[in-house]
DNA sequence: AGTGGGATTTGCGCTAGAGCAAACCACTCC
DNA sequence: GGAGTGGTTTGCTCTAGCGCAAATCCCACT
């Protein structure tokens, strides 16, 4: 436990989806309730099945939300950037958490007991909206990445991450987009519902053809446009080539 | 447009998923901001992408909720029983309905304007956390969903399609479990991600074996364990058949 | 420079299951 | 009865992509 004055004022806290738009007032409430913690790189924060769930927000560093069934299988349900919440959901239902939270980068996170946050929403309705818009998001990506998963074929469900995460973290560097996030080819096959060898190939097929590189483990994205076409088109690089 | 009072009572309303726990203040609020409306069967409710969403909840009937791409792959979200609340995710972004929703039978169902549900969970923060332990729960079987599809064989995600409709509408019968919903092969298989042809093939199999029957349009289910133990089991009755 | 460990690439064989075509079945409407 | 319609079953072919194994690369550490 530290103090949060220094870190979380009231001033970046409204930068926070969560606490956007509440009054003065409303700030010093959601401040006083706050625990924060750090964690650093391959750290757990919190643990599939783990109870006492808490509502957490990512104020630095970036987390891996991911699931992973009895038989090793493993998904990757959502990267976390700086200023979202994660880990909310089970707070309404029966407090344990649905997934692991693993930080990918040492980072620092701040969090709510379900008690308070619940009496937060009671007191400034605002929060209770704003976690609803964040939710309901959260659903309609879910929602589309289970139409990709029954419908399109692996390169197109990579190159579709891969657009969502430039809209996510997306930032323009000289020489491309860049993604913040370490991406690590298994994290890439987690995320799109493949194998680590077919996310491989795919991406140093793209890599080739000078669409995108990896430097130090982060995407950069050259040619968006190609990889956005190669997400709506039912042919990619790979094979065909040609629409025929 | 009909009177409510007789089909929408309050005592009816604290049965909804999203008004429970209401005092009765708060219910006549909410009764007098709805409004009615009949669907007959394979009526459009809304259509993906159609703007002004609302907020519906199903008094009688039965609605298929469904993304269609452009390339005519279809795939069905959530089927919704009575009580369940549906198109709300769309009120909290950008007002359009992400999806389609269409009356399986003849429906009845009742309404509330985006603006007048904002107002009325200001006023009953009650109805916002309802509202958020529902899209919570919702994300939840999304992920779940998610995980099925990029880690499971098809045998194994029909088995788990069958026992979520179990659990959402299930009903005890002489012989098994009756699930509600009037199913075509092609909507099991746009619940799991697969085709027509494999659900098809999964399903007459699991008749032969005797697990379950198909009459009328519903399923009736004579061993729910079978089924289950298919839904863990790595592999089931089409191969091997011994666990090896 | 040497060594060990994680990540990545790539060749290859194999199968789950997509997808087409054709038959079949149950109903309804002339 | 016959034709039409919508759903279902089933045989057959073909391929996307899984998954193993082996090679390679890239560090960090000694």
């Amino acid at each position: 436990m530290m103090t949060l004055g220094t870190t979380l004022t009231r001033r970046t806290l409204a930068s926070l989806e969560l606490f956007r738009g509440l009054l003065p007032a409303a700030q010093q409430d959601v401040v006083a309730s706050a625990r924060a913690q750090r964690f650093i790189r391959n750290a757990r924060i919190f643990n599939q099945g783990d109870s006492n769930a808490r509502a957490h927000v990512l104020l630095d560093g970036s987390v891996r939300i991911s699931q992973s069934g009895s038989d090793g299988a493993q998904i990757v349900m959502r990267l976390i950037a700086p200023g979202e919440m994660f880990g909310t959901v089970a707070l309404f239902t029966d407090h344990r958490y649905p997934a692991d939270a693993e930080a990918m980068t040492d980072t620092f996170e701040v969090s709510w007991s379900g008690a308070d946050l619940l009496k937060l929403m009671q007191r400034h309705p605002q929060v209770a909206t704003n976690a609803l818009k964040i939710v309901g998001k959260r659903l309609q990506e879910a929602q589309d990445r289970m139409r990709e998963l029954s419908t399109q074929r692996v390169e197109q469900r990579v190159a579709h991450a891969i657009v969502r995460l430039i809209r996510q973290t997306g930032r323009e560097t000289e020489d491309g987009i860049a993604i913040m996030f370490p991406l690590r080819r298994k994290d890439i096959a987690d995320i799109c519902g493949t194998t680590l060898y077919s996310a491989s190939r795919i991406l140093t097929a793209w890599e080739k053809a000078g669409w995108l590189v990896t430097r130090d483990q982060r995407l950069i994205v050259r040619k968006p446009s190609e990889i956005r076409r190669i997400g709506e088109d039912l042919r990619g690089l790979r094979r065909g080539k040609g629409i025929a």
